[in-house]
RNA sequence: GCCCCCGUGGCGGAACUGGUAGACGCGCUCGACUCAAAAUCGAGUUCCCAAAAGGAGUGCCGGUUCGAUUCCGGCCGGGGGCACCA
């Protein structure tokens, strides 16, 4: 055997064993229960980086130990591969994007292999293969004909450097998340799917969500945003073209007897039809239009407001009138673009009120006391009861919510409603390398689906993007198409999907991919839900969102019946680097850096390097570590070893060179173990505590890399591990050893499994460690017969004491009144009071 | 501004439902092997005191408890999400 364990023939070695004898292949007719182990799909940006390593290390390590403990797997890869990046690449190296994707899997896929994960590679798919997206075509034609698909003209945020529609989520602080650039409003005619409608759905399922994280259902909640209230209307006191009277909204009806003024936002139909006759108020809106949506403006924006002189009615006394304003804070796309303003109890109303002189009543005082009180600085926005609001004065805020929505119901101005802060999903894009839009505009029939036998719609090869723009808009023959309907001449749809889209259903088609559809119903079902979902937290609303609504929707047309998608998700952190920095502010990479005493210098000049904390690997600071050569001088086990040490697999990792080169004095080490216990040959129990120590240590370790892996506490089993090599190191050459060593190979085969395969291929044993049974830990191992008591007085530890495992308190109390250190604390004086904790701990009260 | 999470040795981090704080790894120190180095092995490593005895100690202040990293209140610091959401 030899004295090193060498990665570089054993990875390969292994990683042709498994492929050749399909070991990963997930089937379809297995009687053994199964389990859907999946992570999050990756973009072919080019190459694998460290965050891509760490996430299917975890998803591996986890389909692995299902694997030996009895599971059929599905554990599958494929390549989310529309989207921007493709296009960019074909601007800037003339390159098509189909071509540059398509080399980029290649290399991707050969690198991941190297990692030897257990994927089933039969399954692999990429979203930009037509045998994909034209399933998805057919979904979107499907999801069409069930009315959950519309179009309409819509202001959009329109990206004037990647001349393209954002979605709201894609726009970040007014603009682009890609491009950085302002973010301007068009109208377009946009298609949208109707996740609005599973508004209530998406929410409600959250609470069955107990395997996600607090975190990730936390901000779904917040994303859709619903908010219970009151929506009445407004009484104008003169009409307006027409116009008597507009909705508004409230969550606080029960401070309705405290509204001082109403407010619009500026691109309310009446602020706009007011403007066409009002050149300042015109110029007012124009302002509030140009306003800039940052965090930083946002803080610092005054609370404006313009007078339109107009008055409206008070719906519960019609004497009573309220100015009407246009004010800049009021938003057009939430609720109903309309409010009533309560000074007292909400402080940009009150900032606005102070502002315009408006009356501040407060009608909501936590105390008896407070009724008088006037409102300062701040509006009062904790519980109490209403005052000054005439018959609805004593109730408490929830009665009066509910006092005010029965009345306004009874009188017929307003009702209680549900507003949302979710948007329908505007799929449409205007760019090249996507789903295209299985839609044919004619002008005498409008927009038809392209019919089911037509799919997929191929998007043509013969394109340039030597101009910005979608280069579909621009194709001689490819748009032109004869309508469906009336064989007139019509137009294609030039838009492509959203790429969410596309990663909304992978999952469903990972689990069963006919030909001719998009998915077996009853095989998907037989695999579904997945049963954990890893991947990173930038993708905690969007992805995640999107995918349970498409599910949904699928439901509710009667495709699948499956709830939700995903039964288990975690949210594993990013891989970190230390930022290196040159004197004149260059970054550095982690190469051209080397360490010169206790400090690091470039390389290049030999000037000292500032050293900043870890940080997301990035291109733009130039920290990232290439995982390719890392793997060819470590091997894979190392790489992965080292991925799952250490951190929490929730939180960052910070990569660095000693912690690889322990992960690879570990592999080193556990080579070793197996090496001498072949060389020993030892078949004799020892027969002495030795050996039961051993045991026992060996059994606690099963039970705890078990629970462990269980619980996707990864660090965690990796101790475990080392204890247990510690442990066995100790342990002189003997039966128990060799059962240990063995042990020991399975319980860290899913982390290292070349390693696993190789050691137990050198001990002799049977079939592939991939196949094997997960070792079972026993009970009767498990408990110490000895426990170690501390000895407290106080509550201080001041002794300790082993006793045998479960000894009457009366033993212990006994044992703990007998120590020396004890007596000499106490001075001879009885304890006024002993707590036993059984197995655990003797409190003496002095 | 609102909501959420996190603060433990030089570092990454352990500590089950309140019960011996610092498992395990990294780093460092000393030692063995070696002509030397690498690799490997052994010992040590929270802080204070020369050491023992002892004392302090889980961001800070306070509380509950026989006993608090763990529970409660208030600060300070770091991170994340949302954001003029009525």
């Amino acid at each position: 055997m030899a004295a090193r364990f060498n990665p570089l023939e054993a990875d390969a070695h292994w990683q042709k064993v498994w492929e050749d004898r399909g070991t990963f292949h997930a089937s379809d007719s297995s009687a053994r229960p199964r389990s859907y182990v999946l992570e999050m799909f990756p973009y072919p940006s080019g190459r694998i980086h460290m965050g891509h390593v760490r996430n299917y290390t975890m998803g591996d390590v986890l389909a692995r130990y299902r694997r030996m403990n009895g599971f059929e797997v599905l554990h599958p890869m494929g390549w989310d591969a529309f989207g921007m990046p493709a296009e960019n690449a074909a601007m800037e190296k003339k390159v098509h994007p189909g071509v540059w994707t398509w080399s980029n899997i290649d290399t991707m896929r050969a690198q991941l292999k190297r990692l030897g994960f257990a994927l089933d590679w039969s399954r692999e798919l990429a979203t930009c293969d037509p045998s994909y997206y034209g399933h998805e075509q057919a979904l979107f034609l499907d999801l069409f004909d069930a009315g959950l698909v519309y179009r309409k003209q819509s202001e959009v945020n329109w990206d004037p450097v990647d001349m393209t529609v954002l979605a709201n989520e894609q726009v970040i602080d007014g603009r682009g998340w890609r491009s950085g650039a302002l973010v301007e409003r068009r109208k377009l005619s946009q298609w949208f799917l109707k996740i609005t409608d599973f508004a209530d759905e998406l929410l409600e399922g959250l609470s069955e969500l107990d395997q996600w994280p607090d975190k990730v259902r936390l901000m779904q909640e917040n994303w859709i945003g619903k908010s219970r209230g009151l929506k009445f209307r407004f009484g104008l006191e003169a009409p307006l073209e027409g116009i008597d009277s507009f909705e508004v909204f409230t969550t606080r009806p029960d401070t309705i007897c405290g509204a001082a003024f109403a407010a619009i936002a500026p691109d309310h139909s009446i602020a706009l039809a007011l403007a066409e006759h009002d050149p300042d108020l015109a110029a007012f809106v124009a302002e509030c239009r140009k306003g800039g949506t940052t965090a930083a403006e946002l803080e610092t924006a005054e609370k404006k407001g313009f007078d339109t002189g107009l008055k409206v009615h008070h719906p519960l006394d019609a004497a009573w009138k309220l100015p009407l304003y246009v004010a800049n804070f009021v938003l057009m796309d939430y609720g109903t673009g309309a409010i009533f303003g309560c000074p007292a109890h909400d402080q940009r109303d009150l900032e606005f009120a102070r502002k315009y002189g408006l009356p501040v009543t407060r009608v909501v005082a936590g105390s008896p006391e407070e009724a008088a009180e006037p409102i300062g600085d701040e509006a009062y926005t904790g519980p109490g009861r209403l005052v000054n609001s005439g018959e609805l004065d004593g109730l408490t805020g929830e009665e009066g919510m509910r006092a005010v929505i029965a009345r306004a119901e009874e009188e017929d101005w307003g009702e209680g409603t549900t507003v949302w802060r979710l948007r329908d999903w505007g799929v449409s894009r205007q760019r090249y390398w996507g789903t295209p839009i299985p839609i044919i505009h004619c002008e005498a029939c409008g927009p038809v689906p392209v019919p089911r036998e037509e799919l997929p719609v191929v998007l043509p090869d013969d394109v340039g993007f030597d101009q910005p723009g979608n280069p579909l808009d621009r194709h001689p023959t490819w748009t032109k198409v004869d309508c469906p309907s009336c064989g007139g001449s019509a137009r294609r749809e030039t838009d492509t999907l959203d790429t969410f889209v596309d990663s909304s259903w992978y999952f469903i088609r990972f689990a069963s991919q006919p030909k001719d559809r998009p998915f077996d119903r009853a095989e998907a079902e037989r695999w579904l839900p997945v049963g954990q979902y890893i991947g990173g937290v930038e993708h905690a609303i969007l992805h995640l969102l999107y995918a349970r609504f498409w599910t949904r929707a699928l439901r509710r047309i009667g495709r699948l019946d499956i709830e939700e998608p995903f039964m288990g998700l975690f949210t594993q952190g990013m891989v970190t680097h230390e930022t290196y920095r040159a004197p004149d502010g260059r970054w550095l990479s982690p190469d051209e850096v080397e360490p010169l005493d206790d400090r690091l210098i470039e390389s290049a000049t030999g000037e000292p390097v500032d050293v900043g904390r870890p940080q997301a690997m990035s291109k733009s600071k130039r920290n990232g570590i290439d995982p390719e050569p890392i793997v060819d001088q470590y091997g894979a086990d190392a790489v992965r070893w080292f991925m799952l040490s250490d951190s929490p697999p929730e939180r960052d990792l910070a990569w660095n060179e000693d912690g690889i080169e322990g992960a690879w004095r570990f592999v080193q080490r556990l080579w070793r173990l197996a090496s001498e216990e072949e060389g020993h040959g030892a078949s004799t129990w020892l027969g002495g505590d030795e050996d039961e120590a051993l045991q026992r240590k060996l059994h606690q370790m099963i039970a705890a890399v078990g629970a462990n892996i269980e619980a996707l506490a990864f660090n965690k089993a990796v101790a475990n591990l080392y204890e247990l090599a510690n442990a066995i190191e100790k342990a002189a050459p003997s039966a128990a050893r060799r059962e240990a060593v063995e042990a020991m190979v399975l319980l860290a085969a899913p982390m290292v499994p070349h390693l696993a395969e190789q050691a137990w291929a050198a001990m002799g044993g049977a079939g592939l460690v991939a196949d094997a049974a997960w070792p079972e830990a026993d009970p009767a191992l498990l408990a110490e017969d000895q426990v170690t008591i501390a000895v407290q007085v106080n509550g201080k530890l001041r002794d300790t004491l082993t006793a045998p495992k479960g000894a009457p308190k009366e033993r212990l109390e006994e044992m703990a009144l007998a120590s020396e250190k004890i007596g000499r604390i106490l001075e001879g004086k009885p304890p006024r009071k002993v707590i036993v904790v059984p197995d655990r701990l003797v409190n003496l009260v002095a």
